[in-house]
DNA sequence: AATTATGTTGACCGATCGTTATAAACAAGG
DNA sequence: CCTTGTTTATAACGATCGGTCAACATAATT
């Protein structure tokens, strides 16, 4: 193997997800990756071997970013913060997403992941794992009387789950920043 | 003015609803809107005046079904079971949508509200007379004492939104019956 | 220095996109 | 019958799509 490659390609990747984040699967054109990722064809199908397989590629780069920060909330040890927490820094990253580019996952739920099982697959997986991060911080909340056990933690994770989806969708566009707060404070209700 | 039109302009536009409902403005290309709405290029074109016209068109036509259903509920003067009726609804709607094509609002409000401004004020009234419906609804039943008025409408109203964009979007692979209905209960717990 | 293996480059492919144009078939009014 | 306005059907438009490929550049190996 005589040497390396040219380009970094985690910077390339991290650059072609913003482009897949913004404009979805279909919508995102080869020519508009090799721009943003400043790279040309033959180098893209060289590294990445393709649209659908870059495609596939960011978005577990996503999940992973997903995947730390709700480590990181959990680490606090302190469920119901952490849940708060979590609720405020998904509207403070949506009021701030000037350009309404929302949730990668989510917004591959609805494009996507109808038609591709693999990708179908890490969404789904995505989510179920925010959900179970609630589950989890419910119960262990509940045990340690930091929240009323008059709830029930599997079905009060789902809820969470579903006002979690909809700050991202209706932020869209939709609702503007006093919304999605009410929104938020409601899923603290809930665990109050 | 010789004659009429040889096609039924009405069932073709339902047609045509049906297309970029299942597929999204995007994937549905112009073959794919002849062969569903049984009519050729020029008649198309001569009729609509092109695919964004005509997905205008669609769009307004699938809100004039979502007013009508919400009308028909709000004339059962019972905001209480006109509510839970509404959840009930969408669930089963959700449900029996085999191929999981959602709801036509929403996924517009992901795929392209964002570009097009004309679509985007479609969509947001559209969610915005939804959440009416629900604030209406419950400032009645608190007047007439058959919900709690320990919470407030407005903030309420919005979470219920919520929660029906969400089951809409989750509902479209992620979560199976039961997980939805559970999503349900949830809504019908706020107003209890 | 020659060879070999890999990455880069940009032209090129067939297919499909939305749209327009053209011409024939057709049915009413004059 | 002839005009008029519409529907059909088909061809073609330029643009863009995702993907391929051969020529070239580069650096390690021989």
């Amino acid at each position: 193997m005589p040497w390396e490659k040219s380009f970094d390609e985690e910077s390339a990747l991290e650059k072609a997800m913003q482009v897949f984040w913004e404009k979805g699967f279909e919508s995102a054109s080869i020519a508009d990756l090799l721009a943003g990722m400043g790279l040309n064809r033959g180098s893209l199908y060289n590294a990445f071997g393709g649209k659908q397989p870059l495609f596939v590629k960011a978005l577990l780069k996503y999940d992973q970013e997903r995947q730390t920060l709700l480590a990181k909330l959990e680490a606090l040890d302190n469920p119901k913060k952490a849940i708060a927490t979590f609720f405020d820094t998904i509207v403070a990253l949506t009021v701030a997403d000037q350009d309404h580019k929302g949730c990668f996952l989510i917004n591959t739920a609805l494009e996507i992941a109808t038609h591709d099982e693999q990708v179908n697959k890490i969404v789904r997986n995505g989510l179920r794992e925010i959900e179970a991060f609630f589950r989890r911080g419910i119960e262990v909340g509940q045990a340690r009387g930091d929240m009323p056990k008059k709830f029930d933690p599997e079905a009060t994770a789902k809820a969470l789950l579903a006002l979690i989806v909809a700050i991202r969708v209706l932020g869209r566009g939709v609702f503007a920043e006093a919304a999605l707060r009410t929104i938020a404070d409601e899923a603290k209700r809930l665990i109050s």
